[in-house]
DNA sequence: AATTGTATAATTGTATACAATGGAAGGAAG
DNA sequence: CTTCCTTCCATTGTATACAATTATACAATT
């Protein structure tokens, strides 16, 4: 999946996301175009498409002055998991209903890549092949209205900081769990793909806010 | 609100997000930058920005040879307002909480705004204040990640062909709707707003799809 | 000391030139 | 008639030049 050649301007974008979302770039920080193109060696024009980008997503505001970092905070996750328990669930539903045998195989491919991952302690690859499952989930439910939702708020949740599946305990957990959803929609049970993959998210998020407060 | 100098880029996002979602461009259409640029009279610069923006939001697929325009169907629509059923009741409860005396001030206008278009019958502006009356209700909550997807949901579920509030007799209920919502946020009852907030979505949904199939 | 005006420098906004890519058309071979 | 290959052209990808805007520093004036 995403194997297309990328364009320089998504590589900007991609590696600027990142960065704020991992925190290199802090709230308030200004980045201006010429910085950045001399920063990662490119022009103006890829570059500006990829803040504007990175605006539409909030992630920063454009002034006359430079492109000010808003970036994410812990309270903005909490708000992506409230929004994920409510609405992914219905997504797992109608992929359950919707998914093509295609599409199946290519989750339980995830699956496996998952496991093997898990076994050589790859938390890199984990985390990849866990978008990579889930946004297969989102485009399985026929709905793109549900895919671009969830597929942005997941993103967001994963680059920031340590995502939960780099964390071992919950990588194996999560494991289980999105093999719970597979079972559920292979077999075509809507209802319970929906409740798997509720539990699946609540288990997310409380891995991940256990720790705090 | 949002009365800032917009750039060619902005402009020419616009532009071409409504009228795909108008129906303007059908789903499959091809767009080119160089069409763009002479339909329009701006050079390609923009042009790409506003491309990006759109493909973000999945309203379009950039390919080799331009852009494919996606679209928003009827069922797209209906998934819309199922994500805005789970979750705006919710932005409406944070805002209860959250909102600062001056945005419920900046709230208040927008309800006397709403009456007296629909006094004069003026659709387009009362889509318009219909438009802010949301953006600031989900800014409101206090939570960007609310605030970001629900404006994206509703912006999309509007500009969608013929939306509710140009409908005379919707116009009616919905402006007595938003005024609940907004009674229910200036005396900072929290569990009102949501149900508010629940049942204005509700009865939307309802008015569009209630003709069909 | 405060304020206003002006010049300057930094930054974004836009246009255009050039490079690279990919698909379509057309022809040659089987 | 089909298949494969080559060539060409339309289109996007990138870089850069130029225009417009805006903030800042600083001086002049009150």
């Amino acid at each position: 999946m995403d194997h297309k050649q990328v364009s320089l301007a998504m590589q900007v974008f991609e590696r600027i996301e990142t960065d704020i979302l991992s925190g290199a770039y802090q709230r308030g920080d200004i980045i201006t175009e010429l910085g950045l193109c001399s920063d990662l060696g490119v022009s103006r024009t890829p570059v500006r498409e990829a803040l504007r980008m990175l605006s539409q997503e909030d992630l920063i505001e454009e002034t006359s002055r430079g492109a000010v970092v808003i970036g994410v905070t812990n309270e903005d996750i909490q708000d992506i998991f409230n929004i994920r328990l409510k609405i992914e669930s219905d997504a797992a539903y109608l992929a359950a209903k919707n998914m093509s045998e295609e599409e199946i195989k290519e989750l339980y491919e995830r699956l496996e890549l998952h496991e093997f991952y898990a076994m050589k302690k790859d938390a890199d690859r984990m985390k990849e092949v866990d978008s990579e499952f889930h946004n297969i989930l989102y485009r399985g439910s026929g709905s793109i209205t549900y895919y671009n939702t969830l597929k942005l708020l997941h993103r967001k949740a994963q680059r920031y900081r340590k995502a939960s599946v780099s964390d071992k305990d919950r990588a194996i957990s999560s494991l289980k769990e999105h093999r719970a959803i597979y079972e559920a929609i292979a077999s075509r049970n809507a209802e319970e793909a929906k409740a798997a993959a509720e539990t699946h998210v609540k288990n997310a998020a409380y891995k991940i806010f256990k720790g705090e407060k």
